[in-house]
DNA sequence: ATGAAAGCGCTAACAG
DNA sequence: CTGTTAGCGCTTTCAT
């Protein structure tokens, strides 16, 4: 398996042409140089390095200092903006002595124990669970640092990052009621997340405090893609409609643009007749017409949060954490007051 | 540095426990015991890994070997759908054997020399860079089999992998010829990259020789995102449509949705007024509004193909393929006849 | 200030 | 069939 094409130079072929010991040329080679050898010896050192173009082998001084430097990062789907975003934070901070890789799920929509396990087969400095749902936590067990991103619950031995998804229920509630809407309907996904679970809760018990109501049974989207959405939105929102509901709300911005799309394809005017928002603020949700209200769920701030915290856990002394992220309803034009 | 966390069982401690050697540890743990190891030494040394939870540590096993197993992907921007696109093609087809570890830029939209230097700096099996621009190209040499992504153009020592981009401009000029546009215009990003120079000379040729042109100088946009593409067109679009531009070409949809905002904006009806194309059939291209007329370009495949190559170069005997991928019109509402 | 030497955990001959 | 042995390339005491 790949092996010795035009082999890298090695420490001892530096220190052969350098004239020094391989030990002199590991100490160069990880900056540890300070007061400990001669500027001259240095300087034959540095040259021979440069020379041969010698990188130190990560492999063998891993296996060395019996530290492991790779970071996991599991997501559902990397084409989900959501994803994207959060690997972005993650990559954005992560130390360079660290490097991150990443693992999807071969086949289906979501990633299940067998995905995890490819990863924990090899030696993992850490591991990020983005999005993971219950039965997946139930069925591992931690070998590593793991931190689990917008999973809505926590766990022993594992750290969690997670949205503050009361906060978002008090704003989309205040807002849409604020609008006059009093008959709103849930669109989630059929998944067994916590994050998703209490995102509905948040906004239901908010929406209940203020004399209004999720007046009608949610609608379950079976896969996590606007595709999906579209199809059984399209299905029931006239149901919706005779039922009074003036607006709807969605568990993904993903699934909004569904839902969007099949409001125009009915001649269901959005926001005059109903008003549409979504969780999730992704980069497209202000560019779908009309633009998606929804929750800023802040994804690249999260991944970098992520990040941090393993930098800190795998190379300081700071223990891991558990944080809860703030969120914003950013208000846009598909939210309009409920026409009485 | 990550040392010592609950120890790892070794192949050492299973031995041990199983009364047996580490070589036999190594032998079944690697499923290579085939007829080399009595049935019930087997079960022992089976049952000794179970109960310690042993998983070979791939650091010292790839050292043993003198084995790489990690390749890297390095892209300019993760959040970008394209790129979201190929990573998926790579990592959904790459072989377990294999892992991907992803970088990008730390700063700017766009990755350089230190970033591949970065990934350099560890020992990968393999590269792939995503879209390299040219002076990038000319100053790095590839220390492991490296595949180029859409870069439009080839290097010794290097696999490329592109996208007919000749074929593409034929479809495109096709299109909009036969919908009576002459007078189209066209926008690209300020990058040196050879595919980007492609797309717009292939449009370019195969219109003048349907008796259209590029009648305008081109935009070039700062960066390659959304926003940046409505300032700009905002400011030239109605200049354009003075100057008798009936149709706008974008070098990428992320470019071509900032356009559709822009004409938005400006009261300018697409496509009623201005029909707009882009390259690169992006997820979110058919549900902007009016729908994107574009080039697939087939990320998710070119993706894929970078994978398998990978898998033949890395672990079969297969040596490093060059292929240019099928291209193809994907005709949206944002295209109408040209207004004569 | 530098070098010699002992591993890190595993694999791959080679013996027995 | 199974164990012994010699590294892989590097880091890190410990001598010198």
């Amino acid at each position: 398996m790949t092996r010795d094409l035009t082999r890298r130079a090695t420490a001892r072929d530096v220190a052969q042409l350098a004239e020094v010991s391989v030990a002199t040329v590991s100490l160069i080679a990880n900056g540890k140089s300070a007061g400990r050898v001669t500027s001259e010896t240095e300087r034959r050192v540095r040259a021979a390095i440069e020379q041969l173009d010698y990188r130190v082998n990560t492999t063998a001084s891993a296996l060395a200092q019996g530290r492991r430097d790779t970071v996991a990062f599991v997501s559902p789907d990397p084409t989900n903006p959501f994803f994207s975003l959060v690997l972005e934070g993650i990559v954005s901070v992560l130390d360079d002595s660290l490097s991150l890789t990443i693992l999807v799920p071969r086949h289906g929509d979501d990633y299940d124990p067998s995905t995890v396990q490819r990863a924990l087969a090899g030696d993992l400095a850490g591991l990020v669970l983005a999005s993971p749902g219950r039965t997946l936590l139930d069925s591992i067990a931690p070998t590593c640092p793991t931190i689990l991103l917008d999973s809505g619950e926590t766990r022993p031995g594992m750290s969690s990052m997670d949205l503050d998804v009361e906060a978002a229920g008090v704003g989309l509630a205040d807002h849409l009621v604020g609008l006059g809407h009093t008959q709103v309907a849930y669109v989630g996904v059929g998944r067994d997340k916590a994050t998703l679970q209490h995102r509905r809760n948040a906004l239901h018990d908010q929406l209940v405090a203020r004399s209004a109501a999720l007046s009608v049974p949610d609608l379950l989207i079976p896969r996590m893609t606007t595709d999906a959405a579209f199809d059984s939105a399209f299905d029931i929102l006239p149901a919706w409609i005779d039922a009074g509901v003036t607006a709807v709300v969605c568990g993904d911005d993903l699934l909004a643009y569904g839902v969007l799309r099949a409001a125009q394809y009915l001649g269901i005017a959005v926001p005059g007749q109903l008003s549409v928002a979504g969780f999730n603020d992704l980069p497209y949700s202000a560019m779908v017409t009309p633009s998606l209200t929804s929750v800023d769920l802040s994804a690249r701030e999260l991944g970098a949060r992520a990040g941090r915290t393993l930098n800190g856990m795998l190379l300081g002394a700071e223990p891991p954490t558990s944080e809860t992220l703030r969120t914003r309803v950013v208000a846009r034009n598909s939210t309009a007051r409920a026409r009485v």
